[in-house]
DNA sequence: ATTTAAATTTAGATTAGTCTAAATTTTTAT
DNA sequence: ATAAAAATTTAGACTAATCTAAATTTAAAT
């Protein structure tokens, strides 16, 4: 049986190894789940001789097979409870991963294949983030950066890199949801600030939101 | 903040305490939840501590007010999850328990109360026991067993009293519902049996059945 | 009213997860 | 290439929840 906090650190090790391709160091995983570094080396080592993941001293650590496995039915679990959330128990964007974050662990195989279903077999959580589905399968759409894109060009709202509530409410006070069309109509070289066209109007974003919003061609 | 096992144990306290009147004592709590009569007074003294309950060396316990707030509170999350689990999940009555279990476990006042209100404020769980608001108040509708039932008359299901598998199979099997109406057509004083109809169908149930449904008068 | 049985509590140990502080290894900088 | 800094691990201690076995209290029985 896997206990709750093994697989935190589970998930933790799998977000943390999908940006870089390298091992995850420890600092990396004390910071993430807000503990110190000790207390991961001592999680590390149980979750080695568990095999969820490969663990050399001083050098990181990698997911197995079935570690990832696992992380993946967690994150699975925790995105459709976001889309229940926002869907049926009209949360807003902002407010789902708390909640989220404790339902994940909720361990039973009917509930979440029945929510699923429920749910109409979502693709993408409230973020743009992709949900797994029954055999851990899942493609991420081909995304880029507002502040990557190219002058001229349509685009579309797919998703967010910051997920804080300051950004999320922020992109709702400015009617930008997901699946909103975008065209970049100017980049300023001075801030990097962007001008760009939204519901038929237009509106300049600093640089800080422009690096936090993930757009794809249309 | 409350532990989950903490939560554990002032359920069974609450459950316990409401059948007789009297204090609740260890081996019954033992019993209970599968553990140990010191494990049980190890808690029991923290729970008093923490004001959650009046212990009294080799006497046993009761919730304060405080402490059965909580009970309510959590029996309000489970109950209204089983109905989420019935109604929106299909759900069959026998299988929910396990999985409310741990979903009352889950704190969010805000997630309890938007599923409240996208069930439309159930009253009664899917066994017919009785949801707490908001505020912890419910009342307990006038229910008797069908063994107390008197011939002749005529009687609506409203709850049961042993919710094993087994028994609510029993019930599917025959047809046997909450709302279902049924007439007390005859006791037979050999075995306590007793024959009811329902849906313009005649059948007889044992004594066992008849001492685990609910009823109420029509 | 004692004795016996049952229930309950205490004492001391165990496990999971965490921490601090000290020791070790790796990396970086000169 | 060696010293200093950063990262990581070990050692030892702590808390929550549990257990076994022994001691104590209460209840039951003669």
């Amino acid at each position: 049986m896997i206990t709750l906090t093994e697989e935190n650190y589970i998930k933790a090790i799998y977000h943390l190894g999908k940006q870089g391709v390298e091992t995850v160091n420890t600092n990396a995983i004390a910071e993430a789940l807000q503990t110190k570094a000790s207390s991961v080396t001592d999680m590390l080592k149980k979750l080695a001789e568990k095999g969820y993941a490969d663990y050399i001293k001083y050098q990181g650590v990698n997911l197995t097979v079935q570690g990832k496995k696992i992380a993946i039915g967690i994150i699975r679990k925790h995105r459709l409870w976001e889309v229940f959330l926002v869907e049926k128990l009209n949360f807003k964007w902002d407010e789902v991963h708390q909640v989220a974050e404790d339902l994940e662990h909720i361990k039973s195989e009917k509930l979440i294949d029945q929510l699923d279903a429920y749910l109409k077999h979502p693709t993408h959580d409230p973020h743009g983030d992709p949900i797994p589905d029954r055999d851990g399968n899942f493609k991420q759409i081909e995304k880029i950066l507002l502040s990557q894109a190219i002058l001229g060009n349509k685009y579309k709202c797919v998703g967010v890199k910051d997920t804080s509530s300051a950004f999320l409410n922020y992109l709702d006070a400015n009617a930008i949801a997901l699946g909103t069309e975008i065209v970049l109509l100017h980049k300023e070289p001075f801030d990097q600030s962007i001008k760009i066209e939204i519901n038929n109007r237009e509106i300049t974003v600093s640089q800080n939101v422009a690096k936090n919003l993930f757009l794809k061609t249309v």
